[in-house]
This record gives C-alpha cells, structure tokens and sequence, in this order.
DNA sequence: AGCGGATGTACAG
DNA sequence: TGTACCTCCGCTT
C-alpha cells in the first residue's frame, strides 16, 4: 500500500527493530544476491524516506535504495525467520527480528552521493520537516497542466499517490481539472497544510483516513467502508457510489493512465 | 482455478 | 500512449 506515508512508516520500523544492529542479509530469490552479500553482516545505521523511496543506510555508508512501486512490501516478524515463501528480494535478520522485501520496482545498493541525487530529483515531500512547499508552488503556479496532474508529479510532490490527490481535492473542494496557475495562494496554502496532516496521520495509523468526524459512517448511520486499502475516503474508488457529503454520484476518468475520482458538485472551485 | 485490477514507475515508439 | 514489471487479493467461475 505505498504511498509516501508507507514509506516513512517503514523507515520507522525498520530503524526501531534493526537501527545500530548488526544485520544478516541474504536475496532468498537471488535478484539482489551480490548486495544482499555486500551489506551482510554489517550494521544497520538507520532508514529515512524521501516521497515513496526509502533508503537503508549501514556503516560503510552503503545506501540501499528501495522503492516498492505498486505493489512491492516490507513484512516484518519475530522470532525464529521461517524459511522464505515465494519471492523474497531481501530478507534482514537479527536476533528476534526479520523483515521481508517482496515485489520492489527497485532494490539497488548506492553510494551516499547517488542516493542524495535520486532525493534531490524529487520535489518537497509533505512529510519531511525539511520540505520546503514554495519549489511547489513555483512549479505548480506557472503551469497549465491540471492540479490532478500536477499533485501527483514525483519531481513536483514528493510522495502524494492516487488517493491522497483524490482525497485531498475532495476535501479542498478543488476540481480536479482545473490548471496550476488558476489555483489561488490560499488554495495551494490549504493543500499542503491538508497533505501533511493527512500523511501524518497515515503514518501513524498504517492506513489512509481522510474522512473528517462529521461524516464517518458513525457519525451519518451509513454503513462503514471495507476494502484493501483499509481506510475511510470521500472518493477514492467510489465511481458511481452517493457523494458522503452532498449525496451526488463519484465520478472517475482516466488521468494520466491513472483513475480519477472526484464528485462534481462538491469540487466546483 | 483463473482473471483482472491495484496506493507506481520506466521505457519504447 | 501503451506496455512491462511481477505480487497480492478479491471476484467470478
């Protein structure tokens, strides 16, 4: 489930179970074996994310880059490590603890210098206390390409993925196709402020919640949301179904060979 | 049992 | 713009 939230979620878990340890590491499937048998034995220094990439570092200051693409994920056990099911890119292990990598777009060992220039092609990440929101707004207010467009941009935004940009429009009553120069300074203000708290609050739940406590099932009787990804949502992948604030259909189109979701009424500005 | 879609990106043309 | 990547899960049969 990788957003950006995910990551940083996972650079948390990492650090806390395996962060000044001495690790084991080992490519069960063979696809990363030679860095798996670079990194083996070394020590774990820590794990931070940037947008939806996550780098490893240990003590030779090897960095090992991640990024979990659509359908890549970090499993995490205690205990005795069973024996790999399927296909593990790279497993860590230390006493009591195992964490399993499965399905990553990248798994690749890089120096501190090309790990600092894959972070810096990417644009301010909502997460990162660092990020500064202006190389946003400089970007998004000078182009004619759609805020739906504009919000998902790696280089623009880093670490907003299809649900965060369907719900964060939602919420700021933002229609979706409207162009980056026609947003106002308040908008784009609003947007990032939203962003980060929602993010934030991602991390913290291990889910993406976005729905605001006036119009959660409890509060409006209407039954509760139950799919994978877990969370309360205004529109994300809710084509066709009674907007939860003015009962109007979700909408969705293609954008970008992604799916769109928005209600029409609701996101006029 | 098998199909298709998914919270993402990169590359071909 | 389309397709490949290569994993999981829900849905259909």
């Amino acid at each position: 489930m990788p957003e950006g939230h995910t990551l940083h979620r996972l650079a948390g878990q990492l650090d806390d179970r395996f962060g000044g340890r001495v690790v084991h590491a080992a490519s069960p499937q063979g696809r990363f074996a030679d860095g798996a048998a670079l990194l083996d034995g070394r020590t774990l220094t820590g794990a931070q994310a940037h947008g939806k990439h996550l780098f490893v570092t240990f003590d030779d200051e090897a960095r090992v880059h991640v990024h979990l693409g659509l359908y890549g994920a970090f499993r995490f056990g205690t205990g005795e490590a069973p024996a790999p099911v399927g296909q593990v890119r790279l497993r860590l292990t230390a006493p009591g603890d195992y964490a399993d990598l499965r399905g990553p777009t990248r798994c690749e060992l890089l120096t501190a210098y090309e790990a600092h220039a894959v972070a810096a092609r990417l644009g301010p990440d909502p997460l990162r206390p660092d990020a500064d929101p202006e190389r946003a707004w400089a970007r998004i207010s000078r182009s004619r390409s759609s805020v739906a467009a504009l919000l998902m941009d790696q280089q623009i935004l880093a670490g907003v993925g299809n649900v965060y940009r369907a719900e964060v429009l939602f919420r700021q009553g933002i229609d979706p196709y409207r162009a980056g120069r026609d947003l106002t300074r308040g908008e784009w203000d609003a947007l990032w402020a939203d962003l980060g708290a929602l993010m934030r609050e991602g991390v913290r739940l291990g889910r993406i919640d976005t729905v605001r406590p006036e119009h959660t099932p409890e509060a409006t009787g209407r039954a509760p949301r139950v799919d994978d990804h877990g969370g309360e949502v205004y529109v994300y992948r809710r084509a066709a179904r009674p907007c939860h604030v003015c009962g109007g259909e979700v909408r969705t189109a293609g954008l970008a060979a992604r799916n769109l979701f928005w209600c029409p009424r609701c996101q006029q500005r």
